[in-house]
RNA sequence: GGAGCUGUGGUGUAGCGGUUAACAUGCCGGCCUGUCACGCCGGAGAUCGAGGGUUCGAAUCCCUUCAGCUUCGCCA
């Protein structure tokens, strides 16, 4: 018995009609001579009805069916009696009287139910996850996930970009995230390493003449795993010759536009804000900023320079600064609660945290004792401080309070609820630094890689103050997550072996792990620029969900394994022979 | 590598030094012709993640370990 329509295709309009559905028994309720079975297929749930007065042997066969049994059924379309009908279903309206009906396959009780807003262990739902994704919020995930892609294919077609395939075997770089390994049988000792992203490969198309690229790419990094990191992920990746940030900000622009209003039907505003990278991290303390609420951190550094308080002035005269967040409202946290917040900024690498309590007539606070009434005055005024507020305070290296603060933040508004998820807040990040300098490794690393060009105006710093060049990156962030980032690359083998310099490679060993890149380089490789967005986050946004695991079909674990595939797994002596290994005692 | 939370019938929880290990749901059997989380009656189902220790006695306290989740480091 072959489907004639799926479940949701039938509505009134059939009524009549003999059809035969195909699909998972999804609730059965026997009422001794009567039988209703909820029939479920990937469009959604029809009610079935099985009658002795109808069909005694589909009848019969009814009462044997059980949860999750594959059936087909072959039967008449009818309006459901009045008072009967059900609201909560899309088919609602009508039922199928069945005269026919076929057990495919019988099945086990699922382990947990198949139904949404099930709580239950993740590590079951990834051993079974053919059976999580069985229900319906995981179902429509993928079919998201499908629709947002292929609106990035068909927006891109359009701006006349290709589609282009690049190497999963490709070259372990120095820098970046750790690699995953390939070994070669036929290169005993040597290894491929898997992309952590096509960068390479794209500029190279665009010295091949492409102009126009783009690539749904998986990448793959060997970093610890997080609510929003995956050992391999999926990135939109882009890259276009003669093009300046302006082009690449409203190409990108314009294709959210899409794929909120294709994926979502939803809309939101173009062109997005832009802040400076300086700016995020002043005033919210981090380089993806989430602008859904405010809580925004000012700089106290100026009025606090002489105060007598150590904490406060010491900080400022080592080179560090003081900064507070206003937590309006928060002046009601118990002891208790404004402590844990203290014990947070510990953690996140502050010495401490002084605050201050305003009340109608009085201020609670362990620093008040140390500064003078006016100085007190000039603190309230600068924070726009009012009766029932909190100030916090952080003192320390420009990077360490920007931390302490910015996390603080972040817990603020959880705990004031101010993370709409509804809500949709896109912005720039612009104005990166091109390096960073590493303590430990005593030298630049770069902030996004190390391809990417040079604000124009600070090339004569790389030779004077490496640290204080812009890079002309740029990052996407929506909701506090960086969804994409990107940079106009360095096109010039002069500027590129510079950066190679900088960032402490020899000329041989730039020659050894990037000769290609340089010698390309040389043959007339255009102005180029790109970018790349996370899939998998953008969807976790999109769907308002707490991790791109709910996204992705099968992903792993945070220890890195798949419970279902029970990967990674050993490998045989044979096959390690083969490939000239020998796995070390631990 | 560090920190936190969790682990008890299939599932989700309760129990926190002496219980016949409780409840809900699911499962099995019976009854039921308008349910849609159907209802009613009955039943089965747990060596309390694993190992060790303390104790007359451990699901409960301690140590170790494993797994999951969150997070710091890490993630150009």
């Amino acid at each position: 018995m072959k489907r004639t329509h799926n479940a949701t295709d039938i509505s009134s309009q059939n009524v009549g009609q003999e059809v035969v559905l195909n699909g998972w028994v999804n609730t059965r309720r026997d009422h001794g001579g009567l039988i209703f079975i909820d029939l479920r297929d990937r469009s959604g749930i029809i009610q079935i009805v099985f009658s002795p007065d109808v069909n005694e042997e589909s009848f019969h066969l009814a009462e044997q069916v059980r949860g999750e049994y594959v059936v087909a059924a072959k039967g008449k379309v009818s309006l459901r009696p009045e008072e009967t009908e059900n609201p909560n279903l899309l088919t609602g309206k009508v039922e199928i009287y069945v005269e026919e009906m076929e057990v495919l396959n019988r099945a086990k009780t699922p382990p947990f139910y198949i139904e949404d807003n099930i709580d239950v262990d993740e590590n079951l739902r990834l051993k079974y996850r053919y059976l999580d994704l069985r229900r319906p919020e995981m179902r429509k995930n993928l079919e998201l996930r499908h629709r947002v892609v292929k609106v990035m294919r068909d927006y891109l077609d359009e701006k006349a970009f290709i589609e282009v395939e690049t190497p999963i075997l490709t070259r372990s770089t120095p820098e970046g995230a750790r690699d995953y390994l390939v070994p070669s049988r036929v290169h005993p000792g040597e290894f491929f390493a898997l992309p952590q992203s096509p960068q390479q490969y794209k500029q190279l198309l665009m010295v091949a003449g492409m102009e126009k690229y783009f690539q749904i790419a998986r990448c793959f990094r060997d970093e610890d795993l997080r609510a929003d990191r995956q050992p391999e992920f999926t990135q939109l990746d882009m890259e276009m010759s003669f093009v300046d940030e302006e082009d690449i900000f409203q190409l990108i622009e314009e294709m959210m536009l899409r794929i909120f209003k294709e994926g979502l039907e939803q809309d939101i505003s173009i062109p997005f804000p832009r802040i400076s990278y300086e700016d995020a991290m002043k005033k919210y303390g981090n380089d993806r900023p989430d602008l859904r609420f405010g809580l925004e951190i000012v700089d106290l550094t100026e009025l606090l320079r002489d105060v007598e308080f150590k904490v406060f002035s010491g900080a400022i005269k080592s080179g560090g600064v003081v900064r507070a967040i206003n937590a309006r409202g928060c002046g009601s946290f118990a002891r208790r609660e404004i402590d844990k917040l203290g014990e947070m900024a510990v953690e996140y690498g502050a010495k401490g945290m002084a605050w201050i309590v305003v009340g109608e007539n009085e201020l609670k606070s362990p620093i008040i004792k140390f500064l003078t009434e006016e100085e007190v005055e000039q603190i309230l005024n600068a924070l726009e401080a009012k009766p029932g507020d909190l100030l916090i305070f952080g003192a320390d290296s420009a990077e360490t309070v920007a931390r302490v603060l910015g996390n603080l933040r972040m817990e603020l508004a959880r705990r004031l609820n101010l993370l709409e998820k509804e809500s949709l807040n896109f912005v720039w990040v612009l104005g990166f630094p091109l390096l960073e300098y590493d303590e430990e490794a005593k030298r630049y690393v770069a902030d996004h890689h190390m391809f990417t060009s040079p604000c124009l105006e600070d090339i004569e710093l790389l030779d004077t103050d490496p640290g204080g060049v812009k890079a002309r990156a740029y990052d996407l962030v929506l909701n506090g997550v960086e969804v994409g980032g990107g940079s106009i690359r360095i096109h010039r083998r002069d500027w590129q072996e510079k950066i190679f310099g900088l960032l402490g490679l020899t000329v041989e060993e730039a020659q050894e792990k990037f000769g290609h890149m340089l010698e390309a380089f040389e043959y007339g490789a255009p102005p180029h620029g790109g970018i790349a967005f996370g899939i998998d986050r953008l969807l976790m946004i999109m769907s308002q969900r707490q991790s791109i695991r709910d996204l992705i079909a099968f992903p792993k674990t945070q220890s890195a394994s798949c419970p279902m595939m029970e990967t990674p797994s050993e490998v045989s002596m044979r096959q390690l022979r083969e490939l000239s290994l020998k796995i070390r005692d631990k």
